[in-house]
DNA sequence: GCACGCCGTCCGCGTTTCGTAAGGACTTCC
DNA sequence: GGAAGTCCTTACGAAACGCGGACGGCGTGC
């Protein structure tokens, strides 16, 4: 029937606890859960993870040595906008106040059902999924060449051009790296998403996408035959107006 | 984050519970902390209002007469894509986790602080708003086309267009995003509110409204197909590309 | 109770797109 | 100049996709 298969794209988890029982109970039950899993057990170690590899959401202690659990939180939403799920051990009132006006996403408190927490950040990471997943990404240009990934339209000249999905997709990835050579399993790999497979489908792709976009397909200057490598992409006319 | 001069856009909230008292002290302090109230005693009213016009939150009491707290949840889901607060008695395991399972976007035991549930209806407003980018309180144009959220009315060359729920909220969606390409699973979660469905739902919706607000249905003008993508509003009456 | 409207699902069809195979053309190197 | 390796071109079968039509369930209003 309906395709349940569409689970959570593999979400970054950033557990910060300096319990190393709870923390590890925690991550255990994330993992199973099928979530990437990292573990903080101080603020300052909290932070600096969160910089190097943003996390898709924190799971964040509230007691904590050192830096303060809410102080933590409040320097994370300075950084950047990141989803935080506060643990306390207290359902006091007054932490839960806090923890909400510091600009907690959520709450939980000790002693917590692991199945309940399990729940809150699927939770949190649905809604919060729902606002980031539009792709900031800019209209890609390169000599008349214009490619949006938004809209999916892709210009040439002006004229729009008729592209299927592969080969939009083919050229946005060429649009984005100008200038290096992609051999052909890297290109299977990164437009694709296959680790394996014919590369001969990528030659017929290129040949295709050419017919579309070059003035000569028969004798290429967008995208070029790098003997031995793959391809590469060269930004047209219109950039080198040098006389 | 000291933004306290940052507040909502007048939100509405709908506070659904059968006690006089609970509901009289709830409303108070939501409409003292500047949100617009309505109040449903029971959950067949609180669908039916729902349904009209339409809140930005839902407060919900799990204990109801009639439908069940959960059963309501379950179907204002169904409805379309609404947070959720769960007012739960207990601070039972089982209730909370049922509550999140079902879909509530978060909970809040009694007796609370109604200190804390005006947080927390800022937090997850706050988590939502982030999601729906700019609240569109205004009517929305394109073309011809004529979309008021607030009214739920929808015009065509000044005629009104006879929509259904479904089909209202997604003509919405459309003319929120223009120029937009959307794949049918972000559609199904915008507009549907599911994270999971068989997505031909969203084919047979396009379909009926195409067929209503398209000048020859067969040859959609205004929402396109993206081969296998999706499918693009473009606004315009008389094709951009003219002489 | 009955008819109607809305909604979600399913089925068959025509079309588009994709992946692969096979032969020819070109480059490189000896 | 020739051989081996690499790339181009073409063609074709199959799969994927979108569309239209229709059905049954559910809730609502008459």
């Amino acid at each position: 029937m309906s395709e349940h298969s569409v689970p959570h794209p593999v979400a970054r988890i950033l557990v910060v606890d300096d319990d190393p029982t709870v923390a590890e109970v925690v991550t255990g039950y994330l993992e199973r859960a099928r979530f990437a899993v990292e573990h903080a057990s101080d603020g300052v170690d909290a932070l600096r993870r969160a910089g190097e590899r943003r996390p898709d959401l924190v799971v964040l202690d509230l007691m904590l040595p050192g830096l303060d659990g809410l102080e933590v939180c409040r320097r994370l939403r300075a950084a950047g906008p990141v989803p935080i799920i506060m643990l306390t051990a207290r359902s006091d009132e007054e932490d839960r106040v806090t923890g909400l006006e510091v600009g907690a996403d959520d709450y939980v408190t000790k002693p917590f059902s692991p199945r309940e927490l399990v729940l809150r950040v699927a939770s949190v990471l649905r809604r919060d999924r729902a606002a980031t997943t539009a792709a900031p990404r800019g209209t890609l240009r390169a000599g008349d060449l214009t490619v949006d990934p938004e809209t999916r339209r892709a210009t040439r000249a002006g004229r729009e051009l008729a592209l299927t999905l592969r080969e939009f997709d083919l050229l946005a990835y060429f649009l984005e790296h100008p200038g290096t050579a992609h051999g052909r399993e890297a290109l299977m790999r990164r437009v694709w998403g296959w680790d394996f497979g014919d590369l001969s489908t990528v030659t017929v792709h290129v040949r295709r996408l050419r017919a579309k976009i070059e003035e000569d397909p028969a004798r290429p200057a967008l995208i070029q035959t790098v003997w031995g490598v793959g391809y590469r992409f060269e930004p047209g006319p219109g950039q080198e107006a040098l006389g």
